[in-house]
RNA sequence: AGGGGUAUAGCCAAGUUGGUAAGGCAACGGAUUUUGAUUCCGUCAUUGCGUAGGUUCGAGUCCUGCUACCCCUGCCA
């Protein structure tokens, strides 16, 4: 793995380390997802961004899931998380979930309590919004500010032991509601949920709002540099205010630092949407490869190198931006390269009629592939070609099959069209003639202009190739998720490959000659076809317009 | 009586004590080629770093004013 980019996050780890504030050895990041959902693409970087840090200065990077809240969390999820980080490539030093401190959690509130730090109010969820004030206007403390410790302490075990209904009382800090960040004026700190939680059970019914327990958590786990998404900013303050009034502490606190989440271009990662359109079943799973959920674009042949060689040439920054899907393809191209053998399929198959090969007669070519080793690849006079590779009336700068014009083969002859013809049901036939003296690899000094790629049509294996179109981004205002999407976004196509690719093992992937890069769909694999996905377009400088 | 952030090429993005604008994507040339792919070479910010001023021998970097965009009024994270 290469040096990772140099970014703002490293700068002020190398200043903290300069500065003595912590020492490289101990240095410690942490990834904290909530097991509400699957993991998307935005997450890669996330992770990315925090096991990076281990990666350049060494130390440990822990996963922990921030399970505080039970009526959004499943064990199902978290396991699926697991799952999908181990997908990416990263392996955690420990494994912890917040809930495992929810005893630590619960005597530290007592702690702030006697501190006079935080009292418990019996306001409804209601009158505190409306007491929170606005933007521009400070809020109005609540009548159940100033009552004494003893009853807050009181009132907050009773709480702990069930004694009220959920959102009849809450603890809430004590700070400012005068406050210009409303995250400091006076926020809830433990609400009551009579809820199970996937790990603790019934234990508990009151449970520690995020802005309280993430930096007991952190500091739990020795956490040196806790690095989150820009959003979390406003709340550093009470990030700080939360360890700078417990004693445990008072030292060694961990450093919160911001930066800008992942997003690419039209890809969809709101959370909720991806549930709206599986619970709608407009795309078949959470693993559709038409969502960039990490387990969709998984499925859609992306591999987890080509993520992290996208995650680390992106950078990591301050500023909300926007990448083109362009950059993620590019990077996906880059490692196919390496790993996807090479083989001839037609997607879009139209026939071939080499007239003057005898009949009922074949060959077996070697055809070379990229390590030096050769394949064998039948060939005689049916071949399949690619529709688009012959043009009735060919535009300008055409340089592939039409009336009159010689083509080679891919690893074959040389050939020139001479005529088509269509049958009733509309299916294309093309005649052409080669030239036995042309033979690839024979030294042969004759050129054609334009090289295609065939299948031999007696022995080709038959396949389903999958494509789809994009769901996209609802972003513009007034215009909702669903009306955006194409429910019929896959299109499935019966094409041909060389007999080589039916030997595939599932999950494999190949790219096919001028198409692009094809993976075996580990999960809709059936029948006699083998069904590939779509997955990157190679690229090409040629436009029928131009 | 609002607060917190961000502004460097078409898109990301380096640039830490002021010293003369990295890198990647895209694009465009050219070489090689049994894919219009790959690979390989080359080009791509010169009164310029959102804008208007200021300090300085010298400013993307410091100061002041302005503008645009993002985030914040969950008992979500």
């Amino acid at each position: 793995m290469s040096e990772p980019k140099s970014n703002f996050i490293y700068s002020e780890i190398e200043n903290d380390i300069k500065n003595g504030v912590y020492e490289q050895a101990k240095l410690i990041t942490r990834f904290p997802p909530e097991p509400n959902g699957y993991l998307h693409i935005g997450h890669a970087k996330a992770i990315y961004i925090s096991f990076s840090v281990r990666e350049k200065y060494g130390g440990q990077t822990n996963l922990r899931f921030d399970d505080t809240n039970p009526a959004k969390e499943e064990q199902e999820f978290a396991e699926s998380q697991i799952e999908d980080i181990k997908w990416l490539g990263y392996d955690w030093d420990n494994l912890f979930y917040a809930s495992s401190y929810f005893g630590k959690m619960y005597e530290y509130a007592h702690e702030l309590i006697a501190k006079g730090l935080a009292y418990i109010d019996d306001q409804s969820p209601d009158e505190i919004k409306l007491t929170r004030g606005s933007l521009t206007k400070p809020g109005v403390p609540s009548p159940y500010r100033d009552r004494s410790i003893e009853e807050n302490a009181e009132l907050f075990t009773a709480m702990k032991d069930g004694k009220f209904k959920a959102g009849e009382r809450v603890l809430r800090a004590k700070i400012d509601m005068s406050s210009p960040n409303m995250n400091m004026r006076d926020p809830v700190m433990y609400r009551i949920l009579h809820e199970t939680h996937h790990m603790t059970g019934d234990e508990w019914c009151i449970y520690p709002m995020y802005d309280y327990a993430h930096p007991i958590e952190d500091a739990i786990e020795n956490i040196t540099h806790s690095l989150c998404s820009l959003e979390y900013e406003d709340h550093r303050p009470l990030y700080e205010w939360v360890l700078n009034n417990l004693d445990d502490y008072k030292e060694n606190q961990p450093r919160q630092i911001e930066f800008a989440r992942l997003a690419i271009e039209n890809a969809l990662t709101s959370k909720r949407y991806i549930k709206m359109l599986v619970d709608q079943g407009i795309v078949d799973g959470w693993d559709d490869p038409r969502l960039f959920t990490l387990r969709g674009i998984r499925r859609r042949g992306i591999t987890p190198a080509a993520l992290r060689r996208f995650c680390e040439e992106v950078g990591v920054a301050k500023s909300n931006s926007i990448v083109p899907r362009a950059q993620l393809d590019y990077f996906v191209r880059e490692d196919l390269q390496k790993i996807s053998p090479k083989a001839m399929a037609v997607i879009e198959p139209i026939r071939l009629v080499i007239e003057n090969y005898p009949e009922g007669e074949h060959e077996i070519l070697k055809i070379a592939n990229d390590d030096g080793t050769e394949r064998d690849v039948p060939f005689g006079r049916e071949l399949y070609i690619e529709a688009e590779d012959f043009e009735i009336e060919p535009p300008p700068k055409y340089r592939r099959l039409y009336i009159g014009n010689e083509v080679r083969l891919i690893g074959a002859y040389i050939i020139k069209c001479t005529g088509y013809s269509i049958d009733e049901n509309g299916g294309m036939s093309v005649q052409a003639v080669y030239d036995p003296e042309t033979k690839s690899g024979t030294g042969s000094a004759k050129k054609a202009k334009g090289t295609i790629h065939w299948v031999h049509a007696p022995s080709a294996v038959a396949i389903t190739t999958r494509g789809f179109t994009d769901l996209y981004n609802a972003s513009a205002p007034g215009e909702g998720i669903l009306d955006k999407i194409n429910k019929d976004s896959i299109i499935e196509k019966t094409s041909y490959a060389e007999p080589a690719v039916g030997a595939t093992e599932p999950s494999g992937r190949w790219q096919f000659l001028r198409k692009g890069f094809y993976v075996l769909d580990s999960k809709l694999s059936s029948g006699e076809n083998l069904v590939f996905n779509m997955t990157v377009s190679l690229k090409s400088s040629w436009k029928p317009e131009a």
